[in-house]
DNA sequence: TTTTATATTTAGATGAGTCTAAAAAATTTA
DNA sequence: TAAATTTTTTAGACTCATCTAAATATAAAA
């Protein structure tokens, strides 16, 4: 049995590996965790204990294939919920993040599986991040970002880097969400920044930095 | 901020309360909670600190208004997400029980108001129980029960006053749920069993106890 | 390679929630 | 009313998850 701290630490220590390609350390996972390093420490050693991850004092943590399992098994409910949210309640992409770190830690493989067979096994949750299905298989998805495009392409937004809601929020007031088509008029030289164009025919300006945080694929793509 | 155990308590406190109409002994506690009296006490002491019971030692409790509201906000959870549950994720009414008593702790007053709005503000729960709205306020229901019924009515199956998964279960294998129509047509004398007759025709014999679990209400009633 | 800085771990304490065993109060029975 | 029983509370200990402060190990700089 995996109590609901032991389940945020996997997952955080899941996605630092992820994410960063490579072992986590005692700090950035404390960091991620917002709490010290003692009480990562701890934490390390007793989950070295259940053997959901292998650790050895002073080396950097690696997580076990049961504590990935359990890890996915957080980020799968996560997402469910948040596609739940968003779909059916009506919540804005950027206000579900905290209500889905609640409902990720209810226990019942049966509820997964109906909540996902009952919105149509979504492949994607609200912020284009992939839904592992239940065997713990992510489905792929196009790695291309936005500022790796060249002028005069259209293309479609599938996804973002960034999902805190201040970005999400600042999207939404440029009327950018999932989904959205735009055509990449111009890249300005000296600091990179884009102008792209809107069905609507709106000109928006976007920075290098907005630009990098945005995964697209082609239109014509399936 | 009441922390999920401490809503456990005090949900435990009020519907003792509620189905006995007096006050709730430190015994009757730990058995609804199936913990130990003194770890009651304990708990008892700490809900007294922050007002949400009225506690003197060796007298019984009683709960605050404000205790109250929590109870009532936990409750309308439960209630909410069991018929979500049946409703949206086709589990048997037997069988939500355990993940709705998970669900009943998230905390976000606008998510319990979304799912209710979604729901489409219902007003019983898969059992029968009144689901309070969002100023905690509880729909009336019938109180007639299925053994205090003459011979020769009609009636319908409104609500259940032993929602063990056992008795739905045994319930669900004689074709009775929440809306079967019945008709009485006879009770025996010397052990009060009752033989009812369903819309199908098919006749089903119910012990006393049986039927004084049944809440019913006669069916020409809106 | 020694010194300095940084990262990590240990030691000891705290709070929530639980337990067992024993003491105290309340209630029931004689 | 006094004795016996039941109920409730206290005392002390345990686990989980956390913290601060101090100690130790590793990495970087001189």
């Amino acid at each position: 049995m995996t109590s609901l701290t032991e389940e945020n630490y996997l997952k955080a220590i899941y996605t630092l590996i992820q994410s960063a390609d490579r072992k986590a350390s005692t700090n950035e996972i404390a960091n991620r965790m917002e709490t010290k390093a003692s009480s990562v420490t701890d934490m390390l050693k007793r989950l070295n204990e259940k053997k959901l991850v292998n650790y050895e004092k002073y080396k950097t943590v690696k997580i076990t294939e049961k504590g990935k399992k359990v890890a996915v098994s957080i980020i799968r409910k996560h997402r469910l919920w948040e596609y739940f949210l968003v779909e059916n309640l009506n919540f804005g992409w950027d206000e579900v993040h905290d209500i889905a770190e609640q409902l990720e830690h209810i226990e019942s493989v049966e509820l997964t599986n109906k909540l996902d067979e009952f919105l149509g096994f979504p492949k994607f949750d609200p912020h284009g991040d992939p839904i592992p299905n239940n065997q713990g298989v992510f489905p792929r998805r196009e790695n291309q970002k936005l500022n790796e495009i060249d002028e005069g392409s259209t293309l479609i937004i599938i996804g973002v880097e960034d999902s805190s809601p201040s970005f999400l929020n600042f999207l939404s007031e440029m009327s950018i969400e999932l989904g959205t088509e735009l055509c990449l008029k111009t890249r300005n030289e000296f600091d990179n920044s884009m102008i792209v164009v809107n069905t609507k025919d709106q000109k928006i300006t976007l920075s290098q930095k907005v630009a990098s945080n945005l995964y697209i694929k082609f239109k014509n793509e399936k």
